[in-house]
DNA sequence: GCCGTTTTCGGCCCGACTGTTTTCAGTCG
């Protein structure tokens, strides 16, 4: 019985009460209380008493004791009973609620998603009073797009935004726009992409977006609200544009930046004070208020700006968060590859890019000699690198540079090199490359042999996974995070976005030192830092817990203070 | 179902778009 497994239950509940037509507020108060035992850091069995978390309640918290206690819930039980699981699906349809699939099983008795596309073909469903023709068309046409309906990963969604922009800039008569939604707040993954477009031309921009090579069809053509297909090669997603003319321009962009929560949240420190937000401004007295940039909005409320990433759950309001690591904190990067191995630049163009952003210190770490396919480095060769970083190092005032590995750790679990070739190197990273289909014991037995060596001192990306491609080894993560401690080891936040590994799910409000880094293989990769640091963020992790963070002479310092 | 202290009852975040209505319900974000 894990803290999702409760989470669950309760959105089940609140899924089948709202089928059953139950009072809406009592439907929210379990999503509530599911919300609430998100944000909550704890772990399950750390939890004294569930009705101290504000939202969940006496009924709420009964009926996770019954859970825990039994392993089932008799009230989901009866739920189920009286009704069928197929209805819960149903209301996955787009255009199809709560509310219509329950008045369709009233009437018809339809309760799975075969019958119901059985009689949306014959033409029954506009025969029912409140459904008409076009709404039997929607609701046949989102039934058969259900299985296309998918979350694309952040790499393909920054690749789309990009498409988009290059199309918005050539429009003139567009005073300005951004990104909002979840690629703006750089979610791991989003399922639909939104722009905010300021311009007084929202009927030729109807116009206009019918002609880019992207458009697919309409999906809403208002003068606020227009939505399109997107369509390019596999790629389908919708793409939400909010068009504004006036002031309201960041509070447009704020209210569809999100998260829901964190909107939910803010509207509710509003209404206490007797001022309400939408997406058009503030409205105290009868007066609407807007703002020339989100932080005055925030600031109205006597709130700090929070970066789009870190607006999540709604917990983030409720804690101070100047110690939040941020871009501006990092450092250095510490995980990079060059010629060497598989990286596209050498050691000096590596450096000097580094350079350029303002890096105090950077590592490098070319694969070691068991990754043939990616040139790995043998003894030898890592010798002879090491010996050029130093030679480099001498020659630049402005960053130190140290030789370090990003080194196998084998599928028994032994290291690529001997502990006689570690000791040569500043700094030793160890991951795993190979043999991802093995047990959680046996991966764990590699991770734990890594991590107590006293050379190691960090894991670079440790779960393995690709967002979106591959699920990534058996990693028991409540396992890792306490070796790390035991061992003193560092875990890696993999700014990568194809990979944002560690994810900002398991290191949410967790205790643990982290360092964060691009993996770069070419100069442009280092720009993936904002993503690991969205991740950092979303995690709500301080600064102090992440290694990069650090000075250069404290870097230098924990460099020779070693294991 | 949850919450609260000016309230233990009466609120609970807000608005756009669509389609089916003839003033609004349902859905979505």
């Amino acid at each position: 019985m894990t803290k999702k497994d409760i989470i669950r239950l309760l959105e089940d509940i609140a899924t089948y009460l709202e089928l059953n037509l139950e009072n809406g507020f009592r439907v929210s108060a379990y999503r509530k209380a599911a919300a609430a035992l998100e944000r909550d850091q704890r772990s399950l069995s750390e939890i004294e008493s569930f009705s101290d978390i504000k939202g969940i309640g006496k009924g709420t918290r009964e009926v996770i004791e019954e859970y825990i206690e039994a392993g089932e819930s008799s009230l989901l039980n009866e739920l189920k009973e009286e009704t069928p699981v197929g209805l819960t699906y149903m209301t996955k349809i787009p255009g199809l609620g709560a509310k219509r699939v329950a008045k369709i099983y009233k009437t018809t008795g339809i309760s799975t998603l075969d019958e119901l596309e059985n009689f949306l073909r014959e033409g029954k469903l506009q025969k029912l009073p409140g459904f008409g023709k076009k709404t039997e068309e929607n609701i046949l046409n989102g039934l058969l797009e259900l299985s296309d309906v998918k979350r694309y990963p952040i790499n393909t969604v920054i690749h789309i935004s990009e498409t988009i922009e290059e199309f918005l800039n050539n429009l003139d008569y567009i005073e300005t726009f951004d990104i909002a939604g979840s690629a703006r707040r750089l979610a791991e993954t989003s399922g639909d992409i939104d722009f905010i477009v300021k311009t007084n031309e929202a009927e030729q921009f109807i116009k206009d977006i019918e002609t880019a090579s992207f458009f697919k069809s309409f999906i809403a053509k208002g003068e606020k609200k227009t939505s399109i297909m997107y369509e390019e090669g596999l790629t389908k997603i919708q793409v939400d544009f909010r068009l504004v003319s006036g002031d309201e321009y960041y509070s447009t962009l704020q209210h569809f930046t999100g998260s829901k929560e964190h909107n939910v949240r803010l509207r509710q420190i509003a209404k206490e004070r007797n001022e309400k937000i939408n997406e058009y401004g503030v409205e105290h007295d009868g007066e609407v208020i807007t703002f020339k940039s989100e932080a005055e909005f925030y600031n109205h409320f006597d709130l700090p700006f929070y970066p789009p990433a870190m607006r999540e759950n709604g917990s983030e309001i409720d804690i101070d968060i100047s110690n939040i690591v941020t871009l501006d904190d990092i450092k250095g990067d510490i995980h990079m590859h060059t010629t060497y191995s598989d990286g596209a630049y050498n050691i000096r163009e590596m450096v000097e890019a580094c350079i350029e952003r303002g890096y105090e210190y950077i590592v490098i770490t070319d694969h070691s000699k068991n990754l043939s396919v990616a040139n790995g480095l043998s003894d030898e060769r890592l010798l002879k690198q090491i010996e050029e970083i130093r030679k480099i190092n001498d020659e630049y005032n402005e960053i130190d540079v140290y030789a370090g590995t990003e080194m196998d750790i084998l599928a028994d679990g032994t290291l690529d090199y001997s502990d006689d070739i570690l000791k040569e190197l500043d700094y030793v990273i160890a991951s795993i490359h190979s043999n991802f289909n093995q047990t959680a014991e046996e991966i764990m037995h590699r991770l734990k042999s890594a991590m107590e060596n006293p050379y190691v001192r960090h894991i670079a990306h440790p779960t393995g996974r690709l967002i979106g491609r591959r699920e990534g080894y058996k990693v028991d993560i409540e396992a890792l995070l306490k070796l790390a401690k035991e061992t003193n080891t560092i875990l890696e936040v993999n700014a990568n976005p194809q990979r944002l590994d560690l994810s900002s799910d398991v290191i949410y409000g967790k205790d643990v030192m982290l360092t964060v880094n691009t993996d770069a293989h070419h100069i442009d990769h280092l720009e993936f830092m904002k993503y690991g640091i969205a991740t950092l963020q979303k995690g709500l992790i301080n600064k102090a817990q992440v290694l990069n963070t650090k000075t250069r002479k404290e870097f230098k310092q924990f460099i020779e203070d070693g294991k």
